[in-house]
DNA sequence: TGAAAATTCTATAATCCTATAGATTTATAT
DNA sequence: ATATAAATCTATAGGATTATAGAATTTTCA
């Protein structure tokens, strides 16, 4: 039989372990910003000491690199899976809604991280994400580009702009719905959906 | 005459430097975020050695407090200005918006702080923050429950959530302003009025 | 089982940071 | 001009932090 490559860090059990590790550092970041936390308070998390954590992670930037990475490709999966399907504007913009809403509920950690500590990786660290988020966005602008094409929008909508602005209300309820634990999912979904609908005017 | 009061830290001349010192702190805790932030980077800022600063601040967590105090109180203070006129609906939204947003655009490090770092404080540290913004989010919630009795807009509104919406659509938009420095600050505020009043739908 | 590889541990170097105490300089007022 | 008060400075105690090197332990598999 074939033997396993010299380097074990590339076996399934190193790379299970380090995604522990990016899930502790994203939620100690999370709720002590990327400063603020230690990587010995990671490291705790994980029930490991704090030198040990280097066996997974370069430096303390790179950990937040990988949770940034791991929030953003979720994400973007998501939002392709909801692309592919044939579905109606209305019903493919309360998906991506749930979707966005659902993964602060669930205390997605590294989502909030990515949205909150991104600023904080040096410039040139960022360039994947940003194609990442760009492509999000992409896909986001298209779903309203063609609800405008079938008539179901208005046809002067800048979908840029709409697009852009949805992200911005789903970032802040669905950091309200992290924060406040009485919040309903749905209503907030079903609300965000018509006020992107409708706005207030009658 | 009467003399000044023993304590000279009441002077006027003290109270400037102060709020000098108040805004070197948010200039840096904006850049770098609280924790990232060195009482050191404050005081260089400042023109003063690090030791010098606590002449000012009883401590670097104390900084953090004035600064977000200092931001939200303008900022109810401009919604005040704003609430207590006599115009219709639409006109005092886009006021509201640029209030905000011309905000962020100014480069007021100090509503970025708060909105992005006031959770570092403790929570018995935001008392007063909670009361301001909630006072904050009244007003403008009073706002929207006006234009609905006035007809302007859909009866069946929820204006507390459409206030928040608000509320997180320009704190997005508004961080946008102050990154990007080629986006328009009128076209945008044309554009978030116009999607909080009619949506999307045609 | 026992050798090799993988994983975790301990200890530490080399900073960096906050807050305070007390000395020093600058401004104010009669 | 000088006494008093205000403002700033220097120096430092007491910790905390990141990253690394090398030892110790655990896992794997022939």
């Amino acid at each position: 039989m074939h033997p396993m490559t010299a380097n074990m860090r590339s076996t399934t059990k190193y790379q299970q372990q380090r995604e522990k590790a990016i899930e502790a550092a994203a939620s100690i970041f999370a709720s002590k910003g990327y400063h603020g936390a230690s990587t010995k308070d990671i490291a705790t998390h994980l029930g490991i000491r704090q030198g040990s954590l280097y066996y997974y992670f370069k430096s303390k930037e790179n950990a937040l690199e990988e949770v940034c990475l791991m929030a953003l490709k979720s994400y973007v999966g998501k939002m392709e899976a909801i692309f592919d399907q044939e579905l109606p504007f209305e019903k493919k913009l309360s998906m991506v809604i749930r979707a966005h809403l659902s993964s602060y509920r669930e205390n997605n950690a590294a989502l909030r991280v990515h949205n909150e500590q991104r600023l904080y990786l040096p410039k040139g660290r960022r360039d994947k994400l940003k194609d990442l988020g760009s492509t999000y966005r992409q896909y986001l602008e298209q779903i309203f580009i063609d609800g405008v094409n079938k008539g179901k929008l208005r046809p002067n909508l800048d979908s840029h702009f709409a697009a852009l602005s949805l992200i911005g209300l789903c970032n802040y309820w669905g950091s309200m719905l992290s924060r406040e634990r009485g919040l309903s999912l749905d209503e907030t979904i079903n609300k965000c959906t018509e006020i992107t609908m409708h706005g207030c005017h009658q």
